[in-house]
DNA sequence: TAAGTTAGTTGGACTGTACAACTAAGTATG
DNA sequence: CATACTTAGTTGTACAGTCCAACTAACTTA
């Protein structure tokens, strides 16, 4: 770096840090790892969003070093993930002053299942918080997620990356109340959904505990589609 | 740094952009700075957002350091200010690897007007683009400023901060015209504004070419307040 | 065979928007 | 000074989408 004296100055330490989501037990949950205990290590032992430094050498950007400390963590390869905002200021790391780059990723159930890191563990999102206290700025960052995600559910397609390849109407709406919290009307949910065009029917029907029901799936669409209104709260 | 060796890697430079918007002559206007021409400095004499890099010991977080730099090129000390997003790779910066963090503020007319720096110069935005081609991956980030702010008008009071303190709803809606770069229908507009309870009568009339025209002003609102549905182009 | 559960439909009340026509108060022009 | 023009703001009708409750249909379970 001698023959760029212009850049010898001191820089932030720059980190990735991933919150992924994921409906398991009829809950809205988050992806969870737990900090080494060496020493020098910060928050030792609490638990923390999956991230880490940044590696210049082997990430080409941003976006590919979330994907990499995802697919470590899951196994996961290409789930929905998009770029939550950037926290960076001299007190949130104990090392010195650092950004952090967060990203969100949404799993389907039964992807979230394959996860089997020893030191990464679920936990389910109550309110915009979760159990265990967080390490750094993740409990901000955590909720910022949240609301952006329930923010976003609110006009867009989004929960459908929360489900199966194929699944019924009333199994896309229980996703969106879960996310929601709150319950939502059957009647202009299905007209809202089939009337934004983003999913179509399936030939098959899923034998249920009742009447077989159709199945759909998401149409091809690369960024999650907008609706034109907010759902509103019945009552 | 020899008593931590574990944080002996090596570091992305870290940086600050803020894309600065402004209405000028009825038009949608973007703040833009002249590249230095000296030796080793990247994009010599282009056009490139505003910004530079993160100082450790100067600025005490990100928001800050946008804030610092905004105020630079401005003298604006407090205008609305929100995180755009982060790019960060390899290959944006000849210098190396480098991350910056995007911001976008909103400027009034009038202290848009009071800009003086020599290398600065405000730029109208046609479509997502601007005349000038921009350094770095700047027309990118431009771009998505753009479509952060015509998105947030749809459904958010944004475009107030764009006014002077007191301004009729004619104007008003003038101001959202611009942005959104399409004709809006009076009547719902003014339907729609009133419920959002966003602004208030002022006692005042202003004298115009026309009959006196009542005055409004922001609420006290420290974030934007949310529509509950988006506009719907006429016709 | 009867009761229960869930998928999906139907219809009426209500709400907010789109649109056009209208009124009112000022300015500009001959 | 009278007339025409411009723009602020209102009014009223048509229409579309939501809320909500009641309903039908198809399958399961006891």
């Amino acid at each position: 770096m001698s023959d760029r004296p212009e850049l010898d100055f001191p820089r932030p330490l720059t980190t990735v840090d991933v919150v992924i989501f994921a409906i398991r037990s009829d809950a809205l949950q988050v992806l969870l790892v737990q900090r080494p205990t060496a020493k020098n290590e910060p928050f030792p032992g609490a638990w923390a969003l999956p991230g880490g430094f940044v590696d210049i050498a082997a990430d080409r950007d941003l976006e590919a070093c979330a994907a990499r400390k995802l697919k470590d963590k899951t196994g996961v390869v290409s789930p929905y993930l998009e770029q939550l905002g950037s926290w960076g200021s001299a007190a949130r790391d104990p090392r010195g002053w650092s950004a952090t780059h967060a990203y969100f990723a949404l799993l389907p159930e039964q992807a979230a299942g394959g996860v089997q890191a020893t030191d990464a563990q679920w936990f389910a999102v109550d309110g915009e918080k979760v159990k265990p206290r967080l390490a750094f700025d993740h409990a901000e960052i955590l909720a910022t997620a949240i609301q952006r995600l329930r923010s976003k559910v609110e006009y867009t397609s989004l929960p459908a990356y929360l489900m199966p390849p194929e699944f019924t109407l009333p199994e896309l709406q229980r996703t969106y109340e879960i996310v929601l919290d709150r319950p939502l009307e059957k009647s202009a949910f299905r007209t809202r959904m089939l009337a934004a065009d983003l999913i179509e029917p399936v030939a098959r029907m899923r034998k249920g505990p009742n009447r077989p029901a159709q199945l759909y799936r998401l149409k091809k669409a690369k960024a999650p589609v907008f609706f034109a209104r907010t759902f509103n709260p019945p009552g």
